[in-house]
DNA sequence: CTTCTTACA
DNA sequence: TGTAAGAA
């Protein structure tokens, strides 16, 4: 399984993305609907995003503090076919292994305080 | 309870 | 962009 399957592997629920990346779940839909991101789809309709969108999203969120619109950022972020991948990484503000050692962060904690994670819930139910 | 869509402020 | 409704 090489890097660019692993990317673009549906994992992160709207909830997880919402936290990761800062944005409102309506910022996300909407970016969505003007093909920025090409997150996945449940069988009940629910959006599942690849650690690709995610990243895609934080570029959106910085480009958006630097006061570019929509079509500014449509500019920067060269549209990319459903499920193929930048296999080039120019600016990441989030590398893999942070990324990873959040999510490993969250699991253990959830693990001592009893009770919920971020992803405690939301992760479950992609394991049935 | 979380997320979806649609529509209005 | 936020939020209300009603469905899933």
């Amino acid at each position: 399984m090489d890097d660019t399957v692993r990317r673009s592997m549906p994992l992160f629920s709207m909830g997880i993305v919402q936290k990761l990346t800062g944005l409102s779940a309506r910022q996300i839909r909407y970016y969505e609907e003007n093909e920025l991101i090409h997150p996945e789809r449940t069988e009940g309709n629910r959006r599942v995003f690849s650690f690709n969108d995610v990243d895609r999203l934080l570029d959106i969120k910085s480009l958006l503090d630097e006061g570019v619109n929509l079509a500014g950022i449509r500019r920067v972020l060269s549209e990319k076919p459903i499920t193929a991948n930048r296999p080039a990484a120019e600016k990441k503000s989030l590398s893999d292994a942070d990324l990873m050692k959040f999510l490993k962060s969250e699991l253990v904690s959830a693990g001592k305080y009893g009770k919920a994670s971020l992803i405690q819930g939301d992760l479950s139910r992609f394991f049935k």
